[in-house]
RNA sequence: GGCGACGUGGCCAAGUGGUUAAGGCAACGGUCUGCAAAACCGUUAUUCAUCGGUUCGACUCCGAUCGUCGCCUCCA
C-alpha cells in the first residue's frame, strides 16, 4: 500500500512520511493514565485523540497495533489508598473501571492491549537487570538508578543537554545518585507498601520502567509510533528512550506524537492547579458526540481552551451537520422520477463528490481534524443547496446523488466519532437538555398555545405576541407552522 | 535562567512561498411569516503581533522585539 500520512514527528521537529516497519502494519504505544482518581478532560483529549489516530489509520487500510497501559502502581496510588483506607490494588482497579465508564461513553475503541504495570514486574526487573550488566545502571542502597552520563542520546527528545539541566536543576539532591539528573529504576520497599522480590531486594518499579518493558513485549524492540500527553515529552519519554535504547541498542520510537493540553482560561488543566473538571462533570451536560467535536474542531497539537461558551459553540456547529443529516433521511421518502435532467448545480456536485478526497488529504497532514471538520460544513452547505434545488418530484439519481454523499460525510466522520447517531433523535435529544431549566409545565404551554391560537384565528395580533413573549420570557420559544404551533427551549 | 510552542476578522480556527486568506460561532441582510422563531441562502480580514532582512514575490523562510502558554518537580 501507499503510504501518504505525515505526521509531525517531536524527535526530528519536523512533519515526516509515516512508513510502518512491516509494511501495512502499524504499532503504536500510548502513555496511560495513573488510576487514583476520575478522569478529567484532559485525559479526554489524550484518549479521544489517540483513538482517531488508530480510527483513521484503520480506515487507510492500516492493521494497527495499539497498546496503552495503565499505570497501577506509584506514590500517588499508594498516599491516596492510604487516604481511603483501602489497598493500591483495589483503588487503582477501581478508577481502572470508572476510566472505562467514562471512555466507552464517549466511544473511544479499547487498544489492543491494555497492560497493567504490576502485571508487568519480572519485564521490568529483567530490563533493569540487562541495564545494571550493562554499566547504564547501578544499585544504592536497595535503589536502583539509571546512570544518565552513560547514555549519548540523553535529552535528544525534548532537544536538552546535561549540563544545561544541570545548571537549572531543580531537583532535590539525593546522596545516592551519581549525578542529580539520575533516574529511579527500582525504588526500595518501605514498611506497609506493595513489593515485589527483585536481585536489589524487596521494592517496587520505578514510573518510566513500565513503558519500556512493556512496549517491548507487546511491540518489539522498535515499533513505529509512541504517543503521550506534551507534558510527557520530559523527563518520562527522555527516559523510556535512555531505558530501551540503552538496553537494547536499537531505535526505540521512530516516531513521536505529543497532543497539547487542555487549558481552562488559557491555563494548564491540572490536578495540582485544582482547576479541572472531570468527564463526568462535563458529561452531565453536554453529549459525548459534542465533547468530540470540540475536541477535534482544533489541530491536536494546539492547546484547546475549555470554557462554557465553546462547548456551546460546538454544539451549536453540530448540530448543523445533525440538520443536514435529517434533511437528507427526510428525501429518502420523497417520489422520484426516473427521467429528466439533474437540478443540481454542477459546481455543488463538484464539491459533494471531491468531499472524500479533500477529507484524506487534510486528514493525511497530521491529522488535521480542524480542516476535516470545515470540509464537513463545506459538504453540508453543497448537500443544502442541492436540496434545496430539487423540485417537487425530484429526480431519482440526484436524490441517489445526495443520499451517497450523506453516506459519504458519515462514514468519513466515523473517523472523529461523529453524526454516530440517528439525527432526528438526537436533535430532539439536544432539545430535551435545553428544556431542563424551563420553569413551567408542558400543561400550561400548552394551554398558553391554545389561547394564543384563539387570538391568531381572531387576527388579534397584538394578543397573540404578547403570549408569545411572555412564554419567551419563560424561555419557550414558539414556532408557528402551517397548521400547528410547536415549541421549544430557547 | 535553559529549552520549546504559539500570536490569523468580534470570538474559535484552517492555510504556510505566487490566481478570490477554508470553515464554525456570533452579528447583519434576504427567503419564509400577520409579525416572529426555526431552517435555508447571502454578507462581514487589501490583511495574517511589531520591526527589519532574504526573494521577482512572504501570512508562509531568516533575525530581532513585544506578548501568551508550556516543560525543566507528579501530570494527558
Amino acid at each position: 500500500m501507499e503510504n501518504t500520512i505525515r505526521i509531525h514527528n517531536t524527535l526530528s521537529g519536523k512533519k515526516e512520511l509515516l512508513i510502518p516497519i512491516e509494511p501495512g502494519h502499524v504499532k503504536i504505544y500510548v502513555c496511560g493514565i495513573t488510576s487514583y482518581d476520575y478522569c478529567h478532560i484532559g485525559h479526554a483529549r489524550s484518549t479521544l485523540v489517540f483513538d482517531m489516530v488508530v480510527k483513521y489509520l484503520r480506515h487507510r487500510g492500516y492493521n494497527v497495533t495499539f497498546v496503552r497501559n495503565f499505570t497501577d502502581i506509584d506514590d500517588k496510588i499508594i498516599a491516596r489508598a492510604a487516604e481511603q483506607h483501602t489497598t493500591p490494588h483495589e483503588l487503582a482497579e477501581r478508577f481502572i473501571k470508572e476510566f472505562y465508564t467514562d471512555m466507552d461513553g464517549l466511544g473511544a475503541d479499547r487498544p489492543t492491549f491494555e497492560p497493567r504495570a504490576t502485571e508487568n514486574v519480572q519485564e521490568m526487573i529483567q530490563l533493569i537487570a540487562e541495564l545494571v550488566e550493562q554499566g547504564k545502571a547501578y544499585p544504592a542502597g536497595g535503589d536502583v538508578y539509571y546512570a544518565v552520563e552513560s547514555f549519548s542520546g540523553y535529552g535528544k527528545l525534548s532537544g536538552r543537554n546535561l549540563e544545561d539541566m544541570r545548571a537549572g536543576a531543580r531537583i532535590a539532591v539525593n546522596e545516592q545518585k551519581k549525578n542529580p539528573l539520575d533516574f529511579v529504576l527500582w525504588k526500595q520497599t518501605k514498611p506497609g507498601e506493595p513489593s515485589w522480590e527483585s536481585p536489589w531486594g524487596p521494592g517496587r518499579p520505578g514510573w518510566h520502567i513500565e513503558c519500556s518493558a512493556m512496549s517491548r513485549k507487546y511491540l518489539g524492540e522498535t515499533f513505529d509510533i509512541h504517543g503521550g500527553g506534551q507534558d510527557l515529552i520530559f523527563p518520562h519519554h527522555e527516559n523510556e528512550i535512555a531505558q530501551s535504547e540503552g538496553a537494547n541498542h536499537k531505535p526505540f520510537a521512530n516516531m513521536w506524537i505529543h497532543h497539547g493540553f487542555v487549558t481552562i482560561k488559557d491555563e494548564k488543566m491540572s490536578k495540582s492547579l485544582g482547576n479541572f473538571l472531570t468527564i463526568r462533570d462535563v458529561r452531565e451536560h453536554y453529549d459525548p458526540e459534542v465533547l468530540r467535536f470540540f475536541v477535534f474542531s482544533t489541530q491536536y497539537r494546539n492547546p484547546l481552551d475549555f470554557s462554557e461558551t465553546a462547548l456551546k459553540e460546538a454544539s451549536s456547529g453540530l448540530e448543523r451537520l445533525y440538520h443536514t443529516a435529517a434533511d437528507c433521511d427526510a428525501l429518502a421518502s420523497r417520489p422520484v422520477s426516473k427521467t429528466g435532467k439533474s437540478a443540481i448545480n454542477d459546481k455543488v456536485w463538484q464539491r459533494m463528490k471531491t468531499l472524500e478526497n479533500r477529507f484524506l488529504e487534510a486528514m493525511d497532514n497530521d491529522f488535521n481534524t480542524a480542516q476535516a471538520q470545515g470540509i464537513f460544513f463545506d459538504t453540508s452547505k453543497s448537500l443544502g443547496k442541492a436540496l434545496r434545488s430539487l423540485p417537487e418530484t425530484p429526480l431519482a439519481s440526484d436524490v441517489q446523488k445526495i443520499g451517497d454523499c450523506m453516506d459519504k460525510m458519515r462514514k468519513l466522520a466515523t473517523v472523529m466519532g461523529l453524526l454516530q447517531e440517528d439525527p432526528a433523535i438526537w436533535l430532539k435529544a439536544r432539545e430535551s437538555e435545553r428544556a431542563a431549566g424551563i420553569k413551567i409545565s408542558k400543561e400550561e404551554i400548552e394551554t398558553k398555545i391554545k389561547e394564543r391560537l384563539a387570538a391568531r384565528i381572531a387576527k388579534d395580533w397584538a394578543k397573540s405576541d404578547e403570549i408569545r413573549d411572555h412564554l419567551l420570557h419563560l424561555g419557550i420559544v414558539l414556532k408557528d407552522n402551517a397548521n400547528s404551533t410547536t415549541w421549544s427551549p430557547k
